[in-house]
DNA sequence: TTGACATCGTTGCAATCGCAACGAAACTTG
DNA sequence: CAAGTTTCGTTGCGATTGCAACGATGTCAA
């Protein structure tokens, strides 16, 4: 060989790491929402910010909920077809969907989110006292200039 | 409405923030190597292990780099095929793969390692003095029990 | 007002995904 | 050694994905 390789840890580098804690923390929720309830993740995402926003866009939850439009829509469209969402056009602006919940949303959420805070509460617990610092890295992350 | 629900905020929620800025970090490095180089976050993994490992399974990729067996041979194929890696069947265990890094795949490797040191560095930068409790808690979450 | 342009949500499509099933090879046990 | 079991990598398949294209609606300037 003519040269040799510069070294390079691949369980230090931060991508693969956020990406292996990442689906590590989503897999046990996830499994746990689609086993008893159906729901995937796009579609908790979904939900969570009709709870707290009541009238949603598509175009609302591809900015506020990290969701490309096509995979908020297919998502909101499940919701509405299992009955845990309206779905209407916004008289005020007909190019707007307005997603909203339903009785039967108000129902499921009031299920799932008890399971949610659990399973942060747990988390917060395990991490301790880095939490601070852990919650202003990922902060930085998802916010500065990276190229 | 008979009932409220209870409060939830997304934009704190640990599963969700992780995917945020794990999404974000790789998709920065992604592009460019798919770009560039015409290679997936998956080769990648698979041309980083076989470079410091030297010789390796499918076993071992999905073990060590946490890809799943279909998504990791599929990878070592297409490298494979594009002359950056060797697949040959170990001949101690004919069940296990032996693969390896060709000589166009370390000059790929050459060009590709300092980027990911480089887009590293940044990183580590940008975190600053949080690196280590964020270091600490992405070890907590990758390996601790969580159900 | 009209025509050019921007925005929103949906959908077609090819690529990718994960799971299960499978054949081949290697162990295990009797 | 034979039969049953386990491990490994591949592949078939249905589901999901992201992107681009599109129709519908809204905005703006001439």
């Amino acid at each position: 060989m003519d040269h040799d390789l510069p070294d390079f840890d691949l369980s230090r580098f931060l991508p693969y790491r956020l990406s292996v804690a990442g689906d590590r923390l989503s897999a046990g929720l996830a499994r746990r929402y689609r086993a008893e309830f159906g729901i995937s993740v796009a579609e908790w995402r979904v939900l969570v910010h009709v709870t707290d926003a009541g009238e949603v866009s598509i175009r609302d939850l591809e900015r506020r909920v990290n969701l490309e439009k096509s995979k908020a829509s297919r998502a909101a469209t499940r919701l509405a077809q299992a009955g845990y969402i309206r779905k209407a056009p916004n008289p005020a602006d007909r190019r707007l969907l307005c997603l909203s919940l339903s009785e039967k949303g108000r129902e499921l959420m009031s299920r799932l989110l008890p399971i949610a805070s659990a399973y942060q509460a747990r988390l917060e617990e395990i991490i301790g006292d880095r939490m601070s610092e852990l919650e202003a890295a990922l902060e930085i992350m998802a916010t500065s200039e990276l190229d």
